[in-house]
DNA sequence: CATTGTGAACTCATTCACAGCG
DNA sequence: CGCTGTGAATGAGTTCACAATG
């Protein structure tokens, strides 16, 4: 029974973390888990992991701990990966053609059905699983006919925040966007960002500052 | 002059966001900037930045704003960007690709100046910047010699915690791990992990609650 | 009796509100 | 007069510590 108290956001962002170390452990064939033993997988506190838990249910077992199986499967509810979701990608360069070949191949329910570019030289290219590059002009007509609900922004910064407009006006509202830049979007829309540079700054930052030694 | 207060890890990732945000504006020309403005392009409260400038000095003018060219200068340096820095990528998948890419085209002082794989069909090949994609095996030394302080790890999970204990053994104490493998490595050294899938989760974990409308 | 689940204590982070100043 | 800089107030998130229990 799903709590109504308020859930740190933090929390979901573990509970992902846990969810793939508990994949990490079935494949093993371990069949029991205890928090103390998640929360050393994924480097936080025991009394964390049950607290992060504890916001969606009880799903362990007192003096024995969690069954992997079982957990996973609760996981999945708490996070809507028990079902399909369809993703459309703008920007076939390098990175968006890694993340196709990455998305496709494995990973949960998630799909990326549809590709758009702006490039002449790429529009109608076969990609991989069958995919065609599309024009991006047609964005609004595919998102519609493919029940796209997750954009992904891989295109240069400049453009992004075009592209994430385009998603908009195409009914869109969750994007993860890989571009450097800071897209505006109406609060209906949910956006995540992946900013490897930010990652470095913070790692600059912390080498000089000497922590962690 | 710095002082000497607990600054909050999440004001390091804002700084590096306000970074940008201050090269953006450079370059359309604005000289002065409020802490409104800065607020509203990075989407914070303005009290927030100033606080967060406030942990490293008084950069303002009261009445005015702050001086753009200025506040870059001094986040360069509160960021450590005021120098090179020299990076080592190992796994020269389509990730790794994109990466060195993108990275050596570009920005600030991060350099990539050396690729590793152990694909013995990869090992060898000149990639842009006539960077050569070298023997895994030849990391320790390779680190030493060209002095390479940050490390990426852009290979599959199963490998990555392998490839982090190289780079600890060859004395590079800061990773950024591309991999969604969580790797354990001692307190001295700096992980800072980018995982897309993550991402996604949060995203279908609010979508399915309705979060943003 | 080992481990969960959880209120209460604590620590950390953000926002307010206004004094200080150019 | 407007905007910065900051102590004080609030709010959020994490950890503690222990009662509950299979």
């Amino acid at each position: 029974m799903p709590k109504t108290a308020k859930i740190p956001k933090a929390a979901i962002t573990r509970l992902s973390i846990y969810y793939r170390q508990l994949e990490c452990l079935e494949s093993k064939g371990c069949q029991m888990v205890s928090s103390e033993k998640l929360a050393g997988l994924c480097h936080v506190n025991s009394a964390q992991v049950r607290k992060d838990l504890g916001y969606f249910g009880e799903f362990g077992i007192r003096g024995v701990g969690y069954d992997v199986v079982n957990l996973l499967a609760q996981l999945k509810n708490c996070l809507a990966l028990n079902r399909n979701w369809n993703i459309g990608l703008v920007g076939v360069g390098r990175l968006g053609a890694a993340l196709l070949h990455y998305q496709n191949v494995s990973v949960r329910g998630f799909r990326c059905v549809a590709a758009f570019d702006n490039n002449p030289a790429l529009i109608g290219k076969i990609i991989p699983h069958n995919l065609v590059i599309r024009d991006i002009k047609d964005l609004c007509r595919v998102v519609q006919e493919l029940n796209i609900e997750i954009g992904v922004i891989t295109t240069p910064p400049e453009v992004a925040q075009g592209v994430a407009e385009l998603f908009l006006k195409a009914g869109v509202n969750a994007i993860l966007n890989f571009s450097p830049a800071r897209i505006r979007v109406p609060d209906s829309c949910l956006v995540e960002n992946i900013d490897f540079t930010v990652k470095l700054d913070i790692l600059t930052y912390k080498i000089s500052h000497g922590i962690g030694l």
